[in-house]
Order: C-alpha cells, then sequence, then structure tokens
RNA sequence: UUAUCAGGUCACCUUAUCGCGCUCAUAUUUUAAUAUGGGUGAGGAAAGUCCGGACACCAUAGUGCGGCAUAGCGGGUAACGCCCGUCUCUUCCCUGUUUAGGGAAGAAGGACAAGUGCAACAGAAAGCAGGUACAGGUAAUGCUGUAGUGAAAUCAGGUAAACUCUAUGCGGUGAAACGCCAUGUAUAUCAGCGUUUGAGGGCGGCACGCUCAAGUUGAAGGGUAGGCGGUAAGAACUUUUGGGUAACCACAAGUCCAGAUAAAUGAUAAGGGGGUCUCUUUGAGGCUUUACAGAAUCCGGCUUAUGACCUGCUUUUAGA
C-alpha cells in the first residue's frame, strides 16, 4: 500500500455511509472519532475511507474544507505503515468533533493513537472470528 | 502629516519532496485500468439569493378579474428595479448680499381639475359646516369686505414612503429543470383509435378556456439507486483604431481560461519579497506572512463582508 490516496479509495455509497453510523464500531481520540465496518469490496481496495465535519459546528465552507484536508492529508501520510499487512476490507469514516479550528500536529498525534487502537482491536477480534 | 472622501490595482512569489481533480501523448495489458511524461485547476466578492436574462419543461403561454413591480425627461443594454447624462426640488458651503452665480450631497421627483380618508397647536371653522368685532349691503340670511388664528381660511387649499387613479411591464416552475441509457417489480407508465356522463384530476389565486380521464390495440416503462448528456467558445477575455460629454457601441487582431459530484485545487521545508516592532548611521535581529472567504447550469447588475498598496483633492469636518 503506498501513500497515495485516489479516488477508489473514498467513501463514496451513500448506504454505505448509512450502514457505518447504524452498526459500526468507534474509537474516539478527542477531538477525532473513527468510525469502522468490516466490508466486502473489490479485492484491489483494502479500505475505503471517508471524512466528514458537521457543519452545525463549523458555518464557514472554508473552515469545514481545511480540516477535511486535514484529515484526508493526516490519514494519506499514515495509512501505509499502519496497513500494510492487513486482512480483510474496512469501510472507515473519520469525524470532528471539535469546535475550533485544529493545528497540524495535533490532527497527526490523534491520529496515530486512533490508528494503533484500531490495529489493536482488530489483532484481538481476529482470532474470535 | 494622518484619518475621512473619490477613483484604481493586487489578493504573496519561486524551488524541492509527497499528494488530489480534469485532460493530452506514449507504453503495458486489454477494453477498462495501470505506469511515465506534459498541460491545466476558485473569487472579488465564488456569499446573500434581492432584481434582470439565457436555457428547459408545463398549452405556440391563452382571455377576464385580482395581484405584484416601476414612476421627471433623454440615452445605454439581451434585459432590468442596473448604468450614464440632464432638468427640477431640498440641504449645506462660497461669492455676492435685492434678484442671482458657482460647488457638493441627496431625492419612494406621474396624478389631490374622479371619489374616500387624514391634519398637532392656535382658531368660530381645516368642510354633511359654521361664526366673533367693525363696516357695507339686503325683504331676510356670513351676503360682502377688513381685522383676528394659522404654514394654509371656498383656495380648482395641503397630503398619494394614505386608500385610490393613470401609464408601462410581469404566466408558472427551476439544472433535484429537461433528454437518453440501464437496473428490475407487475399495471400505478407511454403511444394510437374511440366515447355517454362531464363526477373528479392537471394547467399561478379565482372565473372562463384548454387538457386528462371507464374501453380497445400496441409498446416497454414507474418508485428507488446508478451512468451519460445538458455542462463550459461565451451578451467571453486582452489589445489597437474609430464614434459618443458619458454609460456604451463598431471594426480588426490575438487568446482558449476550473468542471468536481460524500464534492479536486492540498501538506511540509528552504529561499526571496512585503508588513510591523526593537536597537538604531549604513545595517542587524525578532515576530508575522495575515482580512473576508471555497466554483456546483451560465451570464448582467445590486447588496453585504474584508486586508494591503497607489493616485487625486485641500473647499469643508476632527487631531497634531
Amino acid at each position: 500500500m503506498s501513500s497515495k490516496f485516489p479516488k477508489k479509495e473514498r467513501l463514496k455509497r451513500e448506504i454505505l455511509i448509512r450502514r457505518l453510523f447504524e452498526e459500526g464500531k468507534s474509537i474516539t481520540s478527542y477531538p477525532l472519532k473513527l468510525i469502522y465496518l468490516p466490508v466486502h469490496s473489490p479485492a484491489e481496495v483494502k479500505i475505503q475511507c471517508g471524512v466528514a465535519v458537521s457543519s452545525r459546528n463549523f458555518k464557514s465552507a472554508v473552515k469545514r474544507n481545511r480540516i477535511k484536508r486535514l484529515l484526508r492529508e493526516n490519514y494519506r501520510l499514515n495509512k501505509e505503515k499502519n496497513f500494510n499487512n492487513i486482512e480483510g476490507s474496512f469501510a472507515f469514516l473519520f469525524l470532528y468533533l471539535g469546535k475550533e479550528m485544529p493545528r497540524y500536529e495535533d490532527v497527526e498525534r490523534h491520529m496515530k493513537v486512533i490508528l494503533k487502537q484500531f490495529l489493536i482491536k482488530i489483532s484481538n477480534e481476529d482470532p474470535v472470528k
């Protein structure tokens, strides 16, 4: 898995997103929250990832864009190290829960925490399956 | 000198690394992807959705009533409630000080000679009328004049950011319009033909009018989710010349300039430039690189938000 983040790896289907909110499990490291769900997706795409910011917390479209770009950038840079050897495929949705503009370093720190916790959880759950 | 005022310009730049949308070329493999390389990629307001259009469908967008908008005059424009010019009025300033002349700003500047309404204080009375003092006049009477109140007293009075009237314009819904493909349930769809009753549905509120509507023949469609088109070469932009006081127009030459759809245009580092502060001779160092804000069918305006710089003016206002 490379550090690219093309269209194929993005979460787009409305049905999938609805299922995520209904059935997905979550990991929180405030102000970030990850909702994930194991899915059956095309073989070459292991993880489909989306990003969302509430327009209630940020009225300005510029600020929402900025936060979504920060989240995407950090996911892009960190996914390579973490998911190279992952098994199964997942749908991801990152939410930003905070009400103030984050700094790059904060997003990076919380992103790493969340991804590490996710890997631990997955490795614990896998034997059960 | 600064702020204010008027007009204009820009919206940090370059390189490297990683990355994203669209597109072109080549190669691989195979009909859709991958790789490499090139090109291109947010705004002056993209915003508010307040006006005007283009375009599409609903009847070739109809008739009457109602409703809404606009309102000196002339011009510009595809069109406008926008823009330009000009007249009049109001306010302020200067010259003059009787009239007037100049400058700036503003104006919801058609009609009260159709009807209805409204008008503080003063006043008898601001109109279904009514009357004080003095004088005149008459058969008689506010019948007439003067005084008095008031901005205004039978004057064609004032008022239409009062109803109203006049003139002109306006059908509705908005790209989730609309056209095509495809998925797939079972008659709710479409097309042709036909028809008694016109119940009921649709076409902006109402009326008229139009249209659909039981049957039959044929076709493959609707909800829902998806794809393609619509969709970016245009009332386009830049420059020259000419016309016009101006808004703007004409001719010629050149340019191609975002097309996403859970929504691309980003991140990091270095250098340069800008701003600001401190030390202060040149210069050095620190901080900051910022405001408002993100295309979603496309244009023309208006309004609102907002950083920096440049030019002009000292007539007026405020501070030194």
